[in-house]
DNA sequence: CACTATCATGTAATCGATTACAAGAGGGCA
DNA sequence: TGCCCTCTTGTAATCGATTACATGATAGTG
């Protein structure tokens, strides 16, 4: 039942060449002529021959697969990304292969794993997370293969990355609630030790002293980007004694957290406060009421990633140092108005 | 600065033996003698070395990846069940390597290419419209790889597969908008040659029959599946001289489209018109109102279709025989109660 | 016409790990 | 002591495609 898969050496006696010169045919087309390309290609066709990856890659030194490494799969602000990634990585000939860093079975010695050159090619991370991973990494293994960060990314090490102005984005949604009255501003922040979350803090703490107006710590409510943290932050909310009229929360979930915590204790948004959220995921602008939020272009983010580190791979060491010190690249961002927030009541 | 990696051979040096004893110490530790093992570990930490996974997979005839083919990677459904694919797989050894069968690069040639013996141990299919492409590929090939439909499947060829009941499920959002009173019954269907559209319709039609209710070909709406295409349904739902008092979905995402143009309408569920989902993604419990749904183990079913595959591809032909004559693997599922549904006023 | 450049193709080495087979060492038993 | 069996290790073939190098044919040039 199971018929051996035809090699390129059939293909060779099919069209009565040799297989150099079938490989040829096929690689580099223009180094063969028209007669016997067509010959080997009919015989490919006759034959049904696919390529054996493995032996091109053994000799070619190279795996063909892209690792992404992502915080967590299951997580829509993720997927889009990794959609636009795959998009753009697939066409060019690589697999796309998809590591979850927080699922149980990667440990740090799974993750060290795949950055070592005979894994990958080249790696896109959307995990900033991982500076202590990279630096053993580095230890280990003599030179690691090229790698860009999305998103999020190294403070310190000056990895490419391709990510928005963070602290731009919080400023332009504490502004937003300026404009409309509020003087008491609160902040649901991310996970205490991800970049994300010092960046867009910061802004925010600058632009709400910028409008001359108060930081309350117990304003700034911890979170972690999820929707289960955004409920915590409402219910911290709720049991303050002076509560501030709107809240900037670091990630659309945990703004829909809140809102809808909010609701099962009988209040509305914006009515009862205003919320805006952070990235603009496919259904804030059908939540209700639909949120008003930072749009990051996910896709763009994504694609402009994978198109850096194809060219990454194809270029050499110079250009690599290059665009180390070109610096990240840096996709603008726009604030979009919806219904969550309103003008205060005067 | 590029320093080649350190191959089997290097080991071997250091260790005083050679290459077939590295292979053997780290393939089948218990056919080495105990200090050969220790000493040839001590010489694989010394020069770091790692397997160059294209050589072991050309030896040994497979590829090490397990392609998962996604209609929509971007979707918050598929990915959770991605997710759990993924934590199964990787332990095993294997890589994951992910298509999105929407995506524009991926013609049916392409994916094709995936089915061939060539690119993927295995297969799990997330997507049932590819019935013609399987059919091409057992033309072309001669032996498919194992593979695995989860959550959609092709309804003629017995191909093994991990689902819930469809059918059930719709039943029981049907009967439950009956029980709640509820005498005008409608229904957003998926895309229409989707096997999930066409259960589900069929059970939602068996059982508006058995509660001795109309059905109202106006009632029932077409959709895709998609948030706009909800939000379609509901511009429809507004139009209608009589509209029904509840409305079964099926997808959320499609709920929470017709939730939201209602309201952008000035219309609330449940007071306007009830609304039952089907899926019950992360969000559904957080959405305001929280969807009542049919909750479907998406994790469950990464996991199992996974460990299936698993099986399969350590199994002969005989077990993938016995695989497919056992049917389907069918997963509970239940009614989640939430707000979006109330009885109907009397 | 003789000589060189160019082009198309074939021969065979190569990528790095695995494993069939061979061989040697040591133990057990008659 | 001699024979066989088991255990450990080494030698070398192998997986399938690519490509450096060699070769022969053809065209172009003085």
């Amino acid at each position: 039942m199971i018929k051996p898969l035809p090699r390129i050496r059939d293909v060779a006696t099919a069209a009565g060449v040799s297989t150099a010169t079938v490989s040829r045919a096929l690689s580099h087309p223009e180094r063969v002529s028209k007669e016997t390309r067509e010959r080997v290609l009919a015989a490919v066709e006759k034959t049904g021959y696919t390529i054996n990856y493995a032996a091109r890659n053994l000799r070619r030194r190279r795996t063909g697969s892209i690792v992404v490494l992502v915080p967590n799969l299951a997580n829509p602000f993720f997927s889009a990304i990794l959609s636009a990634i795959a998009s753009e990585i697939a066409p060019a000939g690589y697999n796309v292969l998809i590591a979850d860093t927080a699922q149980p079975p990667h440990s740090e010695q799974r993750i060290l794993e795949y950055l070592n050159n005979n894994r990958a090619d080249g790696l896109i991370l959307l995990d900033g997370t991982l500076k202590g991973v990279i630096a053993r990494g580095q230890e280990t293994s003599s030179s690691l293969p090229p790698l860009i960060f999305a998103c999020e990314w190294l403070s310190e090490d000056g990895y490419p990355s391709v990510r928005i102005d963070n602290s731009q984005g919080a400023r332009l949604a504490i502004r937003h609630l300026v404009e409309l009255g509020h003087t008491k501003i609160g902040h649901v922040m991310g996970p205490p030790e991800n970049v994300l979350t010092v960046e867009r803090r910061r802004g925010a703490r600058d632009a709400i002293l910028e409008a001359d107006l108060e930081i309350r710590e117990d304003w700034f409510f911890p979170g972690d980007f999820t929707m289960a943290s955004g409920a915590g932050a409402a219910r911290a909310w709720l049991s303050l004694k002076e509560r501030p009229t709107a809240v900037f929360c670091s990630s659309d979930e945990m703004a829909f957290g809140f809102i809808s915590e909010l609701h099962r204790n009988g209040l509305e948004v914006p009515d009862a406060v205003s919320v805006v959220g952070f990235d603009d995921i496919e259904i804030s602008k059908r939540f209700v009421p639909a949120l008003t939020t930072v749009h990051q272009p996910r896709a763009r983010i994504g694609r402009k990633a994978a198109r850096l580190l194809l060219d990454l791979i194809d270029g050499d060491d110079e250009d690599r140092l290059a665009a180390r010190a070109a610096g990240p690249e840096i996709l603008p961002i726009e604030l979009v108005l919806r219904e969550s927030t309103k003008a205060v009541r005067t």
